[in-house]
DNA sequence: AGAGCTAGGTTCGTTCAATGAACCGGTAGG
DNA sequence: CCTACCGGTTCATTGAACGAACCTAGCTCT
């Protein structure tokens, strides 16, 4: 990119450029909301070169919008999750999607969010079309487009059902163990 | 940047991204909101190479979010305005910008946004903190920061003073013809 | 004990976009 | 005719993105 920095302007726009306005870093935040915490999911999801997810996630921990703490579920281990700064990036993201599905997806082949509450889908605005609500990213219930021909990987596959927004993603080979922590 | 789109993803944030999520574009997109419609007022204002703006302008355009027509004040030039599907970028770009002042700009520093018909500033959420409605960037106006150190440029200056979203910015060494156009 | 596998990175050479200065053609004014 | 300005394009340089290869630590299998 050659300077991901916007010094000339004085504007609260651009400083926030410089924190998530990096390429593929909003991808990044989005997989982070649909409960991806680790290195290699990520990978395996975004196809990003390893070397360019790694420096991403140090930004994005440094800048206080990811965390990076040991994993409950793999001792050892550590994963990324969203700061309550982070978290607070919902509705910008959101409405860039819907922006992308409005103006620029294939039709059918959108993922789609729904109230968790109500049980029914988002407006174009991003308003519950039951009770009026913008609701918080942990009140809503995403799940993937069609499956019809794309991305054969695991987290791909996982992210078809529907799930909590911010719901940590547990793949695993035991399947007994994803059963254990998807219920709640 | 290398590779500006993202072939892996299915998803309608990625084709977002690759029509506006490129280096500059937000910035130049939050100029055409703030009136700016001319070729040399975008790089005076935001300190980019020319060529990269030439670029991104020729995208934009190709993409249905910027129109490129002749501009009515000024014969024989043209001038880029935001398109329908460009307007509908603002609930985006604005989120983005509240998320920036909340939690990376300089205190008492940033730009005011207020609900036109109600005179009142907007909330964290976007929402005018009378009447509770989201406006559109029509009904919002705009002031600029303090003034104090940073960014000498007349287009700068012009947008201190409170402005209507979408309304052309005129500049013109002929003083009466900025009085002539601004008041409405 | 050793072999192999996996997670989570880092290293490194190549490619290509970003930068900024210089250049260029058309119009307008004097 | 000369000059300025507007709206770009050209070009050499820089440095980020890419992707393949490598590395380390901790299991698991045999």
């Amino acid at each position: 990119m050659l300077g991901k920095d916007y010094p000339a302007q004085d504007c609260a726009l651009a400083r926030a450029l410089e924190v998530v306005g990096e390429r593929w870093t909003p991808l990044i935040l989005r997989d982070a909301f649909y409960g991806v915490r680790r290195f290699s999911d990520f990978a395996a999801h975004l196809d990003i070169p390893r070397a360019v997810l790694s420096e991403r996630l140090r930004h994005l921990v440094e800048a206080g919008v990811l965390e990076r703490r040991p994993d409950p579920e793999r001792p050892g281990r550590d994963a990324y999750e969203l700061t309550p700064s982070g978290r607070e990036l919902w509705p910008a993201l959101h409405a860039l999607m819907r922006w992308g599905v409005r103006f620029h997806a294939t039709p059918g082949r959108t993922r789609r969010f729904v109230h968790a509450a109500c049980d029914v889908a988002l407006d174009e605005r991003g308003l519950c079309t039951r009770c009026g609500a913008a609701p918080a990213p942990e009140d809503v219930l995403t799940f993937g487009p069609g499956r019809k021909p794309p991305r054969e990987d695991a987290v791909s596959a996982a992210l078809q059902a529907p799930r909590r927004l911010l719901q940590p993603l547990v793949l695993d080979r035991d399947p007994d163990e994803q059963s254990r922590t998807a219920p709640r």
